[in-house]
DNA sequence: TCCTTCACGTTGCAGTCGCAATGTAACGGA
DNA sequence: TCCGTTACATTGCGACTGCAACGTGAAGGA
């Protein structure tokens, strides 16, 4: 055999490629011939990785989730765990934001292609199941259920960062108020005080 | 003058078809043609009530958020205000499902669009202001600062929204979310039980 | 040395897009 | 009655899209 390349590092490549598209223009702007141009590459080249569009936007989504996953360092602590499971959901550094764009329109998109939905869905159920499975393990309960809890955790960090990459809040605010759910959610153990406080101001 | 035609009705004709598209394809699927097919028009009908694309995408936006101001009927209790307002931003019938799809497809195409995102923003400005108003206005202080159990209302019911779009949950748990997450917010008046319980089944 | 295989690059095609330009029918005031 | 305005419909254009087809250069086993 000729050449030999590794196919899974070209892959990510341009899906990186794309995400940075997706994030700065949308994802009604990504083509071929853009995801190439920003990879600095050319389009046929793409199709030599990708045989169709939506082979190459699933594969950008796998990147992504794999490495929300891979960040994960797990904690013998439930609170901090969960708390930094969300955190990480918040659009807080460039990085963050970039997924957080990506995910937003991702969530558009999945509203047509069924496979897509599929894989978001998966990611939520095993992120909720998670999240409830820690709440349970602390005794000391709060005023919710923790299923219930856990739901609404996931729900408050999905609209929190919504409303930061639109501009509507900013990122000491949502996390001022993560941890003011994450009180109520493992039943506000006030003799151990948030692990990080957020740095200072909220408007 | 000729004719004479309700400008704003044809408009707002042309705004609803734009969408069923939006929420049945996708917005990336919105373009004059189909807006026009799925009104039963000609393009060059649409074009004339509307000079360019985005003109008529900023229309329809005003539309549903005149629509959802509009179905605001004032409450003297401030719990059940708040409630109906963010219950209503749930996709719980096949409205505000669409509603809901016209929503998540909205906010990816702000991204791009600083002007959607300013009309977003201001939106979602208003209820979060008006929510922690009524929260001041019981006297029984939950656990939570108004404000910040204001912006967590609202990114709950946003996260949920998408939850339940996306299929990952269904209606009756992101209900008993938001109620659980309304007793918080509100101090848990235990004594006046949630204005209407959530029909019976959960999964 | 030949020849297959892989890794691209290039070209072309049918379809769609937003939008401008132009045409046409009908109504209403002068 | 004429004439301007309004309400559309039609046509066309340049740009873009995903994708198939084909071309090319190099690497490596036979």
């Amino acid at each position: 055999m000729p050449k030999q390349v590794d196919h899974h590092e070209r892959r990510t490549l341009l899906a990186d490629a794309l995400l940075r598209v997706a994030a700065r223009d949308g994802l009604m702007d990504v083509s071929l011939r853009h995801v190439a141009t920003e990879a600095g590459v050319t389009a046929g080249m793409v199709q030599h990785y990708f045989r169709t569009k939506d082979e190459m936007m699933i594969f950008a989504l796998d990147v992504v989730a794999a490495r929300v996953q891979a960040r994960l360092a797990d904690d013998p602590d439930p609170r901090r765990l969960v708390r930094s499971l969300l955190v990480q959901l918040l659009p807080l550094d460039a990085d963050r934001e970039l997924e957080g764009r990506v995910a937003v329109a991702y969530h558009a998109y999945a509203a047509t292609r069924p496979d897509v939905a599929a894989r978001l869905e998966q990611d939520t159920r095993g992120m909720r199941a998670a999240v409830a499975d820690r709440i349970r393990a602390v005794g000391h309960a709060g005023p919710l259920e923790p299923d219930i809890a856990a739901t609404g955790l996931l729900a408050l960090v999905e609209g929190l960062a919504v409303h930061v990459l639109g501009g509507h809040l900013d990122g000491d605010t949502a996390l001022a108020t993560l941890d003011g759910h994450l009180d109520v959610a493992f039943g506000t153990p006030a003799s151990t005080p948030p692990p990080a406080a957020p740095s200072g101001s909220r408007a």
